[in-house]
DNA sequence: TGATAAGATTAGGCATACCAGAACATTTAT
DNA sequence: ATAAATGTTCTGGTATGCCTAATCTTATCA
C-alpha cells in the first residue's frame, strides 16, 4: 500500500483530480478523454474507475462516462486545495516559478494532511486564488465561517456545535460512535497538555490532544 | 513505479534512511536490528537490502550486516536534509508540535526535490539544526562554502568552477557528457530569459535556465 | 437496419513491495 | 566438535497499478 492522505492511494487522487478539472468542459467525462489526457490506456484506466465506482467516488456508466459523487468531488476539491496552498507557498514564499511550483505542488498535494493545509492557508493569509489566479477551493467558505475552529482551541466552559470531523476513517469512525457528531453540542470540562475532558450527549469522554484537533466546532455562545 | 525524487522509490529511501540512523550505534547494521526497527519481516528486509545493493547503496555481508557505500551515506544524509528542513519549516513558521511535525516530515522528505529542499533552507534562514537540536546535513558546508552558487546565478563575463550537479540521473549523466564535469571551468557568454550560452572545454553549449539551475559553481575571481 | 467504427472489457503479464512458512546456513556456547 | 540458537534465503502468495493484445458490445450513420 502506498501511503498518502485521506485513505487513498496517489493514483486514485490522481483520477479524481483530473475528473475533477475537466468535468467542467463535459460531465460525465467520457473515458477516452481521461485517456488522452491522462496518458494512461483504456484498459487501466477502465479498471481504475471501476475500483474508483466501488468506492463510491464516482458513478460510470459505460459509453458515456465518468461522474464524480459527492464524496468524489469533496475529496477532489481537498487535493486540488492543497494543490493549490502549496502553488502559493512556493511562488510567494520561495520564488519558483509557476511551472516549477506547479510541478512540485502536484506530489506534495497527496502527502499533505489536512492539518497541514490549513494551517498553511493560516501561514499564507487565507490566499483566495493561487499565484495564476485560480480560487482555492474552500478558502472564502473558510473565511465566512471562520468560526469554525478545532475543538483544541476552546477553553474550559465553552460549549460548542461541532461542524466536521477531519480524522482517518478509524478516527472518524471512534469519534461518531462516541457521540461527537456534526450537529451535537459539546461542553469543554477540562484542558490540560496532552488532552482535553469534554460532555458530550450527557456523557464524559477523554480526547487526546492530537485527537481534538480534528474536531471542527462552532462556538455556540459567538453564533 | 512510485515516484519519488532521487529516482528511488520511498520505501528505498526509508531503508537508506533507518540504516543511516542506526549505523552510529553499530555498522554495518546487522539485518535483525533493521527488522526490529522497521517492523518488516526477515524475508523482506533481505530481498530490498539486495535491491539496495545490486543498486550501489550499500554492502551486504550476510551474518554480519549492511554497510551504506559513499552513495548511500549521501543519499541518505540528502533525504535527512530534507526531513529537518520540513521539520524546522512545520515548528517554526506553522507552529506544529514537533512529533507531529515529525510525522509529516516523514512523508514529505521524499517528495521534495533538491531545489526546493535548497530554497527551503534560504527561505528559513539557514537553519543549522531542526526544532530538537539535531544538525542539519551540509547546511554548516552550504554556509561555508556559500560561494557555491547555480551557475545561472552568474552574468555574462563571469568564469567559475563546477562544484557539483543537482539533476536526476538523465540530466547528470547529459551535462557530464557535454564536459560539465566538477573541478572544469566554464565562461559565461550571454545570459537570456530562458537559457544561457556557456564555454566549456573549449565548446559552446547553450543549457535552459532549467538546467542551468541544477549547475553548481564556484566563482573563480573570488575564489 | 445493419455494417462499421468507437468504446469497453477480458485475459495474461510485468514490477514493486510486502507477507508466511519452510528449508537451509552459520555462529556460539557448551 | 557439535547441537541449539540465530540468522538467511527460498517458495509461493497478496495487493496495487500499469501494460498489450484479443475479444466483445454498443452507437451511429448511410
Amino acid at each position: 500500500m502506498v501511503f498518502a492522505t485521506q485513505g487513498f492511494s496517489e493514483s486514485a487522487q490522481m483520477y479524481l483530480l483530473t475528473i475533477f478539472r475537466m468535468r467542467d468542459q463535459e460531465n460525465p467525462v467520457p473515458i477516452p478523454s481521461l485517456v488522452e489526457e491522462m496518458g494512461i490506456t483504456p484498459a487501466s484506466i477502465n479498471e481504475m474507475c471501476r475500483k474508483l465506482e466501488r468506492d463510491n467516488l464516482l458513478q460510470y456508466v459505460p459509453y458515456s462516462g465518468v461522474r464524480l459523487t459527492d464524496k468524489g468531488e469533496n475529496l477532489a476539491r481537498k487535493i486540488l486545495r492543497k494543490h493549490r496552498l502549496w502553488e502559493v507557498f512556493l511562488v510567494g514564499k520561495l520564488r519558483f516559478d509557476f511551472d516549477q511550483a506547479h510541478n512540485i505542488a502536484c506530489q506534495l498535494e497527496h502527502y499533505t494532511p489536512d492539518d497541514l493545509a490549513d494551517r498553511l492557508e493560516g501561514f499564507l493569509g487565507q490566499p483566495q486564488v493561487n499565484p495564476r489566479g485560480e480560487p482555492i477551493p474552500w478558502s472564502q467558505k473558510t473565511l465566512e465561517e471562520s468560526r469554525e475552529i478545532p475543538l483544541m482551541g476552546l477553553a474550559p466552559g465553552d460549549g460548542a456545535e461541532i461542524t466536521h470531523l477531519n480524522g482517518d476513517k478509524v478516527e472518524t469512525g471512534y469519534l461518531l460512535k462516541n457521540g461527537l457528531i456534526p450537529g451535537e453540542e459539546v461542553l469543554i470540562m477540562a484542558v490540560d497538555d496532552s488532552s482535553l475532558l469534554i460532555l458530550i450527549r450527557e456523557e464524559h469522554l477523554v480526547l487526546s490532544r492530537e485527537l481534538a484537533e480534528k474536531v471542527y466546532v462552532q462556538s455556540v455562545s459567538a453564533n
